[in-house]
DNA sequence: TTAAGGATTGAACTCCAGTTCATTCTTTCT
DNA sequence: AGAAAGAATGAACTGGAGTTCAATCCTTAA
């Protein structure tokens, strides 16, 4: 033998990897999933094409991998304002508002992550994206349930239909920038309908 | 000249192209646009592959219309719901329940209306497939806040907020068929969460 | 220093859905 | 009937995205 993996070697081979996966995520924030070509992302993270298969199997293997590191992100910030002290209408309020501001703030990398629609792997991995939003949102209602301040509901269906309502709403200014005002009478406008979804109904 | 495009040539012509289409939405209410292939669909039509071109100048073309017609025709019949008697609270209820046990009756033809992303220009399409819902929900929703039984609000937000839990609440029942009660449940409870988002805010 | 093992390269290849077009078939009008 | 114009045909083409691989470069261990 006259080779063997050292860690010197295992090292630059790991911020090869890292290289191409920055890359990946910066084109995708920039172009989406469809926009992007893997031999731009091996340019953009001066590999050739080829070694970019030596690190991922697939382009959808490679982006799949983007799209987790990214939500795990995005749903570690939203796990920790649910976190926050406040009562659960206060915390949902939060929520919506720092989901929907994120999203404008990103927004090509949003809706790649939230819309954008290749594959049946990569769908897959959308639907995995926003499930944990949805529990988090769900175990707050389930509070609010409990301290009386929500209507005794299914708090697995209000939690889904937030987040549709959250995605519906910011579809179209994630595709195209809006006027900012008009994107604030959104978002404030958003964060009553969610609280009303969950709030007690009035007879 | 020795040709002229005669009534009877001209009932030929739009007969073929009648047959197109309607071959057409049945493979995408089957296999949605992605798993329908222009030769798939000429050969469902009984025609050639290339005369779908004499009828329709691209497959986005013909599928746009496809997706026009399947549209026009859902809209009418929910703004024949949106347009029965009752409260608009009741109406509400109506329409909810009519969009989601239609998508769910017709699920692959839904998905593909309704979340199927493949380019920009049918994306376009499904775009123009939602708003005429969501400005059908608006108007009830305007109807209400002027009859005193919704709070005051954006109409415009809460009807997108409405359309987006709709859609939400479908997605997954849609691509994969889920147990009957398990559906009967989804959809009681959305109509609950659609009633609260419009519903007055109790404090 | 040198040979072997592994990583890297990027031009070329594959694959395939959408599209074309030379040919054939139909219809119309003289 | 015959010629002209149009419609239909479907095998072949095309373009572009994802992927490959023979050649090359680098690293390690003797």
């Amino acid at each position: 033998m006259a080779y063997r993996r050292t860690p010197k070697m295992q090292g630059r081979i790991d911020a090869a990897r890292e290289q191409i996966l920055t890359a990946a995520h910066r084109l995708v924030a920039e172009a989406g999933y469809g926009g992007t070509a893997i031999p731009d992302v091996a340019k953009a993270a001066g590999v050739s094409t080829g070694s970019v298969y030596t690190h991922f199997p697939s382009k959808t293997a490679l982006f799949s991998e983007v799209y987790q590191r990214a939500a795990r992100h995005e749903i570690e910030v939203f796990r920790e304002v649910a976190d926050t002290k406040g009562t659960p209408r206060e915390r949902l309020t939060q929520m919506v508002e720092t989901f929907a501001r994120r999203a404008l703030a990103g927004r090509k990398l949003a809706w790649a992550l939230l819309v954008e629609s290749v594959n049946e792997e990569i769908d897959a991995d959308r639907m995995r994206f926003r499930e944990p939003y949805r529990a988090i949102i769900e175990d707050v209602i389930n509070e609010g349930i409990k301290a009386d301040e929500f209507v005794v509901q299914d708090a697995k269906v209000t939690s889904m239909c937030i987040v549709g309502a959250i995605v519906e709403t910011l579809v179209r200014p994630l595709s195209r920038a809006q006027q900012a005002d008009e994107e604030e009478r959104l978002v404030c406008n958003l964060i009553q309908v969610c609280l009303r979804s969950a709030g007690p109904i009035m007879r």
